[in-house]
DNA sequence: CATGGGATTGACT
DNA sequence: GTCAATCCCATGC
């Protein structure tokens, strides 16, 4: 996608982004569930302003934000908005579509619903780490690219965001309706 | 420079 | 259901 697709409303993003595919050597997948972050809210990094490690979120978008959390897991975010703005979608889940014995082989698990159910396990799955901080999402060697034609009326539901402390009432997270290969299914489910 | 807290996961009770 | 692992970095002295 354009880089104008990412500096749109960071909402809008994470729900268009449900559905496209991102692919990282010869692994790929079809993005199932996405969170958005943004700087007016506290749960997301770039609300305490521009430090050393949000430089990126306030960067151009179309960029990759890759952080460790908890000192493990690193978790893959699309920069959004125009420069100036913190904001970006974190990818939750994806669909395993190519490469899947590779996936295996890196997580060190058969099922195909284990392999990218969840943001630390896609990143492991993929081969992500935080060297591909503030890599561009056009460029590679992380590619984000539209949604297949199958995925083009994917039904969306929303709910409220995961593991987070601050803002938890917000209905910021973007779930594939039915879809086997999210993190968790959906509580509050306010359709699209 | 010391401290504390995670946008998580997997193992275990 | 509980809990530890483990690293980056923001914060405060």
């Amino acid at each position: 996608m354009k880089r104008a697709f990412y500096e749109r409303p960071v909402l809008d993003v994470a729900r268009d982004l449900i559905g496209c595919v991102v692919t990282h050597g010869d692994t790929a997948g079809v993005i199932v569930e996405t969170e958005a972050y943004h700087e007016s809210e506290p749960a997301c990094h770039a609300f305490v302003g521009l430090t050393p490690r949000t430089r990126i979120l306030f960067g151009p978008a179309g960029r990759a934000y890759v952080y460790r959390s908890y000192g493990i897991h690193a978790m893959l975010n699309a920069v959004c908005e125009p420069v100036g703005i913190g904001a970006a979608v974190l990818i939750r889940a994806l669909e395993p579509v190519d490469g899947i014995d590779h996936m295996r082989a890196r997580r060190d698990v058969e099922p195909v619903r284990q392999l990218c159910s969840g943001p630390g396990k896609l990143t492991q799955a993929l081969g992500i780490e935080l060297d591909l901080n503030g890599s561009d999402l056009r460029r590679g060697p992380i590619v984000f690219s539209p949604r297949p034609s199958a995925w083009r009326d994917v039904e969306i539901d929303v709910d409220t965001r995961i593991g987070i402390s601050r803002a938890t009432e917000l209905p910021w997270r973007f779930v594939a309706a039915r879809n086997r290969f999210v993190s968790r299914p959906v509580r509050r489910v306010a359709a699209m």
